[in-house]
RNA sequence: UGGGAGAUCGUCUAGCGGUAGGACGCGUGGCUCUGGACCACGUAGCGGGGGUUCGAAUCCUCCUCUCCCAGCCA
């Protein structure tokens, strides 16, 4: 409508089901689903993935099932499956009724191999694992057939019937489809169908012991449940021509497969081995270290779910390999924390500041606001008093020109307060360090206003006699390096500073007892959220979801300070 | 050297034969009781060679480079 509007950005996927939409190939419907194994925990890769699932039947007013590829117990658990609705959940996915489970369909799946077994298109394999993959050939030489190729439909359908019932052991037999061993697709290669695994599943317990591949069961699957499109990476690109012959040959409801480029994000690692690799070394604390690209770790950090669903859609979708900066999901966050976040004050590294004009024992009560963004979200009152703590990095004894803060006989601007002047500093006799700023302030200024003077700072404090202390977690990228699996050994370029830990730290006083998961921004300084695993009352732990931009620490370090 | 896919600003992404656009980043300026936010401006790109065409990122062709596949993982 509106001719500065820019067009809302789409992306290939949206033009296939849009032109599928208009030639009515799928009765006007539009099924999506999300099929992840559940054999560990979502990361923000799969995030993009179910914005792209969930989001194109909410736009297309169709649905999106949530479906657990449960194809091999040897991996799964049911502490992933219910992680993994819980991350989805919080992402702000509704599956509704459409919870489904591939194993809810092994009788179904049973029924389909033995027909293909009947149609001479699948016959039970006794090859052990090796010289399977010696038959398979290679990527240049074509396989050869197995010598159990050809038995006859009754032998493979007994066999089959026997593998079912437990009568060979583990490795010693598969089904396979019957398809071409000179294939330059090697999944055509006559590809597994069932393996015989003599463990329980979490969901069927001891009712099988043999189980369907991903190949077998995924196109069939999505088949039963009437998806219309079946969205996945790309690594399952020459899984296509299997995934249509399978449907096919059975002759049922046949959707759409269609794959996209997975995400890589800067700065961190997002594969299982390697994520699991960390967990495992210690290197962080666990699976929702605010350090780990999992929706779990996100969400520990601070992250909210609409940046991350704003991220999702900004990078688009299309099918070249790509690495998106972290700093656009950092982008993404502040963007909306902007908008959200109650402002507050909390001095991270506490530089004391007397105000030596100020009576002793006074107490004032400024009024600061709750967020510029929102008038709507009010204002608190902040206890102001003689003795203050500044931020250390506020005060330079011989300050670099454009320094803005406080200095020797310099003024600025304590927020929401008074203007002060520094009047010299206290240092610890043997070291030298300043230990204390003294001051003196203008009356006048009550409540900041500089009173048409040009007071260029403005700093943040707190009432040393009110102040909450507080253990504040400052994260930064898990990685020194943007692409660390680049690198000959990706570990060596683990940011060692990616966790510092900052314990005394001074908060204003309506900081105390919040409730674990809050967010603030801490004004200069960036976005914290109160930790959810660690923070009790009497000991807050703050972490830092991210900082706000510096363009003075940009300043300073262009200037090599 | 088999099969499949891909290549557009530093990064992500649009373009569908008619002026290469947006976002992030970066830079400059403005504004500001957060050196934040916001606003304005700027920076920078079609992998290469041929061809078709009045006109090519787009169509054809050859080449180069990158990614995926030899699990009874998904």
């Amino acid at each position: 409508m509106s001719r500065n509007e820019p067009a809302k950005p789409s992306n290939f996927i949206r033009e296939m089901v849009l032109e599928d939409l208009r030639t009515n190939r799928f009765g006007g419907k539009v099924i999506t689903r999300f099929p992840p194994e559940p054999n560990g925990y979502l990361h923000i890769g799969h995030a993009k993935a179910i914005c792209i699932d969930f989001g194109l039947a909410q736009e297309f007013g169709g649905r999106c099932h949530l479906r657990y590829d449960d194809t091999n117990p040897t991996k799964e658990s049911t502490e992933y499956v219910e992680a993994i609705k819980a991350d989805v959940r919080w992402l702000g996915f509704d599956w509704g009724e459409h919870l489904y489970y591939a194993s809810d369909y092994f009788e179904q799946l049973y029924e389909w191999a033995a027909e293909l077994i009947k149609a001479g298109r699948a016959y039970v394999d006794d090859l052990p694992q090796e010289e399977m993959r010696e038959y398979r050939g290679t990527l240049t030489e074509p396989g050869r057939e197995s010598p159990s190729r050809n038995r006859s439909v009754d032998a493979n359908l007994d066999l089959f019937k026997r593998m079912r019932d437990g009568e060979f052991e583990e490795g010693t037999k598969t089904l396979r489809a019957k398809i071409d061993m000179a294939s330059g697709n090697l999944n055509l290669r006559d590809p597994v169908m069932y393996r015989i695994r003599k463990v329980p599943h979490h969901r069927t317990g001891e009712k099988w012991c043999i189980y369907p591949t991903y190949d077998w069961a995924h196109g069939q699957s999505d088949s039963i449940e009437g998806i219309t499109h079946s969205i996945c990476t790309l690594e399952y690109e020459d899984h296509r021509p299997l995934y249509d012959w399978f449907l096919a040959e059975l002759g049922i409801h046949h959707p759409q497969q269609i794959e996209f480029a997975r995400l890589s994000l800067s700065h961190t690692v997002m594969s299982k081995r390697m994520l699991l690799e960390l967990v495992e070394e210690g290197r962080v604390s666990g699976w929702d270290d605010p350090r780990m690209p999992t929706l779990a770790g996100l969400r520990r950090r601070g992250y909210t779910p609409e940046a991350i669903r704003d991220f999702c859609e900004r990078i688009g979708v299309a099918k070249a390999d790509n690495v998106v900066d972290i700093a656009h999901l950092e982008h993404c966050l502040r963007d909306d924390l902007n908008r959200r976040a109650e402002r507050r004050m909390a001095v991270l590294r506490p530089l004391r500041l007397v105000i030596e004009n100020y009576p002793e024992g006074k107490v004032e009560e400024m009024e600061g606001v709750n967020n510029p963004e929102d008038s709507s979200m009010g204002t608190r009152r902040l206890p102001f008093s003689r003795i203050l703590y500044i931020e250390q990095d506020d005060f330079r004894e011989s300050p670099p020109p454009k320094y803005f803060r406080l200095a020797p006989g310099a003024e600025v601007r304590l927020r929401y307060a008074y203007i002060v002047k520094c009047t010299g500093v206290l240092k610890e006799r043997s070291t030298g360090e300043i230990v204390e700023v003294r001051c003196t302030y203008d009356p006048a200024t009550i409540g900041g206003d500089a009173k048409g003077r040009k007071v260029k700072g403005t700093i943040h404090w707190v009432s040393a006699a009110h102040a909450v202390e507080a253990e504040v977690r400052l994260y930064d990228h898990l990685f020194l390096k943007p692409r660390p699996d680049e690198e000959e050994d990706w570990k060596t370029c683990l940011n060692p500073d990616s966790l510092q830990v900052l314990t005394g730290c001074k908060l204003e006083p309506s900081l105390k007892g919040d409730a674990p998961g809050s967010r603030y921004q801490f004004e200069r300084q960036g976005y914290f959220c109160v930790d959810s695993k660690d923070s009790r009352p009497g000991h807050p732990v703050f972490n830092r979801t991210v900082g706000l931009r510096d363009t003075w620490a940009k300043i300073e370090r262009a200037e090599g300070g």
